[in-house]
DNA sequence: GTTTGCATGTAAACGGTTACATGATTGG
DNA sequence: CCAATCATGTAACCGTTTACATGCAAAC
């Protein structure tokens, strides 16, 4: 989904900043399937104006830029179902691990040990942040998505807690 | 990764054309975590015979462009080694459905029910594909990321059939 | 005292995709 | 007969990232 589309969704759940936007899609259950940063996000948001999709009102602050508090309009309501009714690009994963793992055997083992470690790590955390995400799942939609994170996640860190061995200790290969 | 590393760590496996190198991140076992377009590969390609990471052979075919057969340098081989040696970007993982399902209540039942089905089929077939991919995996790093990729599909499947009620009849919600 | 959070924005650079150009052969 | 396979390459375009510019306040 391109960053104009995200913000629109995002916008459905109620006003934001750009700031804010930007939080949400990191931390706020968004992370597993979507990626946006300032200097996309600001752009689509003030093209989005001045095509109508969104509105914004600057709230003035003291020494410090104003907000400016965006409210998606009936117009960018329309043009996001528009979107999400239309068929869907594919999914896209790109994993520099499993790359790397692809070519365990042209590296040392203690680097394989340090990667692995490294990245179950990284899923954990990933894990517990959507688990105890700040913003509580408001539809249904989002927590089967958040759900389904959760559950990918752990599947991830089952296998590679179980099959480690495998590239570890590749003598034991012939034993599985 | 970019382009140059995958095609640096395919050409470890063998020699190879561009044009199998696109085929073999297609649907070589590299699918699901890697991609490669003709526009990417060609010049990647290109660059790495000047900078004498890779070398090529062309073997003249009769009314077809001359094969260019590539092969990996030495010195293409410490790069790629380097690489995987030094740390690794954040897996991306973005997902138009995913997407489209948190907004599950801006959309028709119908919507939904066809949307699941048609993310349901394709994960099947990049399934089966992976399974039954024609490079049988060589090494145990190869084996290791293909038996990966054929959990997760399993495990995205299994919470698909198991929990599509939720977003398919709202209103059992609750019963859950 | 330094990092983090708040807050917006721009410009250059980057990596990559898409579409186009060319064209014979094989399989359905 | 049409689609797919084989085979390479270029150029325009695209969305996005990165780095920069600015700067106070609060927390650690």
């Amino acid at each position: 989904m391109d960053v104009r589309t995200i913000c629109l969704g995002i916008l459905t759940r109620g006003d934001a900043t750009g700031y804010e936007i930007k939080k949400l899609v990191e931390d706020g259950g968004y992370q597993h399937f979507a990626e946006a940063s300032f200097g996309s996000i600001y752009p689509a948001l003030n093209g989005m104006t001045e095509t109508g999709l969104v509105s914004v009102r600057a709230e003035a602050q003291e020494k410090r830029p104003d907000r400016k508090v965006y409210s998606i309009t009936p117009q960018g309501r329309s043009a996001l179902i528009a979107t999400l009714l239309k068929p869907l690009a594919e999914d896209r994963h790109r994993s520099p691990f499993m790359f790397a793992i692809q070519f365990a055997d042209l590296l040392p083992k203690e680097r394989i040990t340090q990667m692995l470690d490294a990245y179950i790590a990284h899923i954990e955390e990933e894990m517990r942040q959507l688990r105890q995400s700040k913003t509580a799942p408001k539809t249904t939609g989002e927590s089967f998505v958040r759900d389904f994170g959760v559950t990918m996640y752990a599947a991830m860190l089952d296998y590679l807690r179980t099959h480690r061995a495998r590239i570890e200790t590749p003598e034991a290969q012939a034993a599985e």
